[in-house]
DNA sequence: AACTATTTATAAGA
DNA sequence: TTCTTATAAATAGTT
């Protein structure tokens, strides 16, 4: 819309493009809270400006609410297939996207008692978006100047090498009952 | 735009709503899309119908980098405020926010070393070995038909005890090194 | 930042 | 559903 219809490739003039951006961002954002309000259903938008700058949208209570949301569909969804995307330079994803295939595939059982399944799975949520928050904020740290590479590798190489474990163990343990226990000292 | 104007609000009448639902996803996707293109950024936009259908557009090469750029940047951005958006509903969540809330201000203290990072990596993989016990825990209540929903309500009551407890434990102890213990039995 | 000529999106209707 | 059309909205270029 407007005196002339653009052609859908980068805006090469600079200042237009800016211009463009701010119009079109606002009008994203305004066309998603619409669709939101009019239709009730949960809406995300992302937007990075390649200034580095971000802007968002979320309908939800937190923009983490229905990003987990997301990473769950993904995961439960394509179940053997196309994991790719999930994984990212940092290997610390692939982690995160193995971990989540296997709950994933577990959850699908049938037959299961809404409320404790509900609960559980709510909790389960939690604590892989608490994952998710310390995976960022571990992987700022190390970014940081003073971590070097080797100290990534290898805390890497651990984590796999931990999950597998766990994986295993888990798989082992099935049938079995299982008592967690979570203990916090502070000194 | 259209014939009448709406009012910003839920649409009541149900086939009117899904057909407004179905317009307006396409819309916001094709409004995502030229975004990106003209404008040259990285959009995101995911919408989930309450049909629990999910909908989403990406420009990068997968949602999980786009996602992941937007879990750092929240992470580094906002420093201690605005952490109400953690709370659903549901009572459980807010207890998940106060979890959250906590562990991130545990991890956005400065100065960071490499010790630091070690205990965020245990604290991860602390997270991840709870949900794989949840998992667990799901997985016996789907298959075990003798347990009984008295027995559910109480774990998952001993359980929200616990994060409960985490929480004001890590609430007491902001500043002080923090140690997690986590212990599995199985019988 | 405003303005306005146009294009685009879309609410109702068929 | 899908298409058609009248109208509302968004926005490209201009000031």
């Amino acid at each position: 819309m407007g005196r002339k219809k653009l052609e859908m490739k980068r805006i090469e003039e600079n200042s237009a493009r800016m211009v463009c951006f701010s119009k079109r961002r606002n009008g994203l954002i305004k066309k998603a809270k619409e669709l939101s309000a009019l239709c009730d259903v949960d809406v995300a938008a992302v937007i990075f400006s390649n200034r580095g700058k971000l802007y968002e949208y979320c309908s939800a209570d937190s923009m983490a609410q229905v990003l987990q949301e997301y990473q769950s569909r993904v995961e439960s969804d394509k179940d053997g297939c196309d994991t790719e995307g999930l994984y990212s330079k940092n290997g610390d994803y692939l982690t995160y996207g193995e971990l989540l295939k296997t709950v994933g595939s577990e959850l699908k059982e049938p037959r299961v008692d809404q409320l404790s399944v509900a609960e559980l799975g709510l909790m389960q949520k939690q604590l892989e978006t608490a994952i998710m928050e310390i995976r960022s904020t571990k992987t700022k740290f190390m970014t940081d100047a003073q971590s070097s590479l080797q100290e990534k590798e290898k805390m890497l190489e651990e984590e796999k090498k931990h999950l597998n474990e766990i994986v295993e163990d888990n798989n082992c343990a099935k049938k079995k009952k299982v008592v967690v226990d979570l203990n916090i000292a502070t000194e």
